[in-house]
DNA sequence: GAAAAACATTGAACAAGTTCAACAAACGCA
DNA sequence: TGCGTTTGTTGAACTTGTTCAATGTTTTTC
């Protein structure tokens, strides 16, 4: 049984150690090339990751090409497109490697047997969306609401280990700016220091 | 039973006549008058609504006093601040009616009894959540990705029966503009025509 | 280790959206 | 019916962020 995935259920639910086992060999482990795709637009999502090591991200191609990042998936974080992997439905995200990657990956038939026969994992995916769900609201308002400035610096204080791994460009796609402005905001806040 | 809830249910999971009915035993009616708070920012949000008539609005405050809105909830919509309802603890957002609305209830102490003894509602929950987080991801794309002018039309072609419940400054609030820049675009768009 | 590709920076012209102020129209209510 | 409050409109000046193009720097890749 992965410590990590143990950390990440337990912080949820609580399930027997046999349950944990169980649900632990619904999964299997995967490797993932820097710069090879989790998913790409257009596929199916035939399988929910839990990333053990590595760095994923998880964006939107427009109608212009401008690309924007819904979030990015270190270790401990999972990913999927829960719409194309719930209702087995051509997806309309990328999920790509930053970094040579490590994910143990359950399928969507796995994924309903663990549902079916352990109540505590339907609750588990409950919870986690849930809190996805809120932690969107609120970049939501922060979105509507603070100027690019301020979102970047938010950006900084709250995911200090993911900025020395992400260019620039990353940055800016997830902050919804482009990245020449990003340029110009760091350049500025630099001279205020 | 509630024909409205039995059906907003049932579009997601299938529960028998009895599980349905004992669901719905959990629920109390309740009368919000026009201008009235079924949530204010710092309470504890102490139950969830299943609106049967009326409208509400989801909003934040910001440090300015603008609002956002994060969406209506007009007849078979559900509303609540989920971090609070499930974390007990202080909301930052407002639950408006904008219309004198009628609502089914539950205690989060009668939620949980439900997710207890039922566990199809378990399921109908973490279901309804991730169709409310893919909106709401769909919605941040749009946000990130889509001027003011096409956001406006694309809320008007999805909600028309909202178009005409709904203020101006209410839709500006919502699309994440200011509402004199909303009445620029419906002159410009009204001179297309 | 060199060539190619991707990334970061900067400036100038531009577009999108805000703010403030003034006024008109509609609504709620006594 | 009328009066006060909220809502909608419009214009001018302003701020925030974009686009494009040029230049230098770092990373990949063979």
């Amino acid at each position: 049984m992965n410590q990590l995935l143990r950390n990440n259920i337990a912080r949820h639910v609580s399930l027997s150690e046999d349950q944990l086992q169980q649900f632990h060999d619904l999964f299997e482990p995967r490797l993932f090339k820097k710069k090879s795709y989790f998913l790409s637009e257009g596929q199916i999502c035939a399988h929910e990751g839990f990333v053990l090591k590595g760095l994923f991200r998880v964006y939107h191609v427009d109608a212009n090409g401008v690309e924007q990042v819904l979030y990015f998936a270190p270790e401990d974080w999972w990913i999927a497109d829960i719409d194309s992997f719930s209702n087995q439905k051509p997806s309309n995200l990328f999920i790509e490697a930053l970094e040579d990657s490590e994910v143990l990956v359950i399928s969507r038939k796995n994924k309903d047997l663990a549902y079916e026969h352990f109540p505590a994992i339907e609750k588990l995916f409950r919870i986690m969306t849930q809190k996805t769900h809120v932690a969107l609201q609120r970049r939501m308002i922060d979105n509507l609401s603070k100027t690019a400035d301020k979102r970047y610096q938010d950006f900084l204080a709250k995911y200090p280990d993911l900025y020395n791994r992400l260019s620039n460009r990353q940055i800016a796609a997830y902050l919804g700016i482009s990245h020449e402005f990003l340029s110009k905001i760091r350049n500025k806040l630099a001279k205020e220091k």
